[in-house]
Formats: C-alpha cells, structure tokens, sequence
DNA sequence: TTATCTGTAATATTTTTTATTACAGTACAA
DNA sequence: TTGTACTGTAATAAAAAATATTACAGATAA
C-alpha cells in the first residue's frame, strides 16, 4: 500500500474546498485525525503549487485559492509523488550476471511509465469540486 | 513506493520464461538479490494460482507450465495485491463529526477502484513474453 | 505584548518490509 | 538406505520507511 500522502492532500483541499474562511493545520490534522507536522508539509507543497495561500499569526490559517473544479486528482498525485516510480520496486541490485538481471530495471522502469500514465489520466476525470458535490448529494 | 513484491514476481516469470528447465528459488533470489524465502512466498502464490510447477526434493525447483503469450502483467498484480485497496492510504480512522471526515473513506475507496481498474487494464496490454522479447532484441 | 498561528528541523516511535534462521518433508542418486 | 539438495513455511531479527512528537523561530492580529 502507498503512504497516506496522497489521501491527505485529497482531504484537505476538500476539506479547503467546502470551508468559507480561513482553517487551521491543527483542524485539518483532527479532521484527518493525524499529526499537523504532516499536514503543514503537505500544505507547503500546495502552497508551492498554487493551490493555498497561507495567513501566519494569529487568527491566521489556510485557505484555498484555486478553483476546486480545477483542481484535478492527477494534479494532487504529482505533487505528491512525482518521480517517485511507485510501480518500480525492488531497491536492490539485481545480478547484472543474469539475463533477466540485467534488464529488470529498464523492464519496471518501463512499466512504470505506462502504468503512471495511464493512472494520471484516469485522475484527471475527476476533480475535487466532483468529490465534494457527491458528499453533499 | 510500493514493496517490491510486484517487481519480484515480474522477476521470477521473466526468468521462468526464458529458462528450459527447473531452476531453483536460490537461483531466482540471486538474480533478484533477495532473500530466497521472499522468492518462495511469491513462488507459493504463482503455483496456487497455475502459473508454476514446483519439484521438491535432490535437482528439484520451478518450472513454468502457463504459457508466456498468455501470462498478463494484470494477473501478476493481481496475484500480488488483490484486495489490498493500494490508492486508499491513510489507517487512521477519521474524525465522524467532519463532513470531510465523514466521507473521505468512501471517497477514496470509489478513487481506488477507478484508479485500480484503470491499472489493470493498463497492465493487461503487455505480457511476459513481451516484456522478455524486448530484451532479445 | 500576549496569544495563536505557520514553517521547519530534529528526534522518537511505530509499522512495514526484508532478511535470517531453523527445520520438516520430498525425492533423487549413489 | 542414506546423504544431499531441494521446497515449504513458521518464527524471529534487523533494517527501512512512515508517522508522531517536541521544540522553537517568525508572523500577526487583537
């Protein structure tokens, strides 16, 4: 299974995405129900992207800035992992003695690609503002 | 990342497939650069399923008895992470008394199975035999 | 000027993954 | 019929990754 990075992003921008004003990382993180430090890192990533914008201080907090049926998954999921190969695997070297050994990693790498393409694509079909307006049905 | 779980079994076909005889799991980790019970375990999973024979005893090992042209990258992922909702992420149960909170189990869960479906029609246009022809070339 | 935020680094803890060890069961071959 | 070389699997250990915690500097509103 991946790490809960992508899961987080995706609640909180909806979380962003159905709030008036500002939020803080603390209430996201209880939302989430995990440790805020995770949450401002995420947010950091958001920030650089674009999609928040953050008011220090008090009374401060995070808001979103970008519109939420513009905010594809696949957007999220790059930021999340790009360049990760998550399809990839194995870290170890495998026995360049071996036929197979040596082509393992351009054969994963390929993989890789094509399934990471194809997952991108399939994210784009839904956005943030979709995910939010089904909960509200 | 993922494990390498995946990785290893795409390993252990490959070199299934293009091996004429019984080789032996030690034989398969040293290509990989495993350990051989990591190989067995995938190896117990891919004889449940009738991709491979196994031989105990003295100049025993494995043998592929499906054929190559018929073995799908699907199968193997399949093989490998059925059930385990891969896109899902985060354990942590969240907080009920948020709409986000509420939801966002069901919301991922329908973004894995999209996602997943995606995936495994994606893998299921390349084959072993493929991906060992490729590196004949 | 105090309380409440963000931002980030450093560290600790927990969980997952991978490796190791051990050994029972099988079968070939001398 | 006995030694050797395999599979199969369980139990445990070690390593790596994910997550949580602590700490604190800097910002800002009241």
């Amino acid at each position: 299974m991946l790490n809960s990075r992508f899961a987080i992003q995706i609640h909180i921008v909806s979380l962003l995405a159905i709030s008036e004003e500002y939020i803080t990382s603390e209430f996201i993180a209880s939302s989430i129900n995990c440790n805020a430090v995770l949450v401002r890192k995420e947010l950091s990533l958001l920030k650089k992207a674009g999609l928040v914008t953050t008011q220090e201080g008090n009374n401060g907090g995070i808001k979103l800035i970008k519109n939420p049926r513009k905010i594809y998954l696949d957007e999220l999921f790059t930021i999340t992992y790009d360049g990760a190969e998550l399809f990839a695997g194995n870290k170890n070297t495998p026995n360049p003695l071996c036929t197979i050994g040596r082509n393992i990693n351009l054969m994963m790498s390929g993989i890789n690609g094509r399934v990471e393409a194809g997952l991108l694509k399939e994210l784009h079909r839904t956005s943030i503002a979709d995910l939010v307006s089904d909960l509200k049905k």
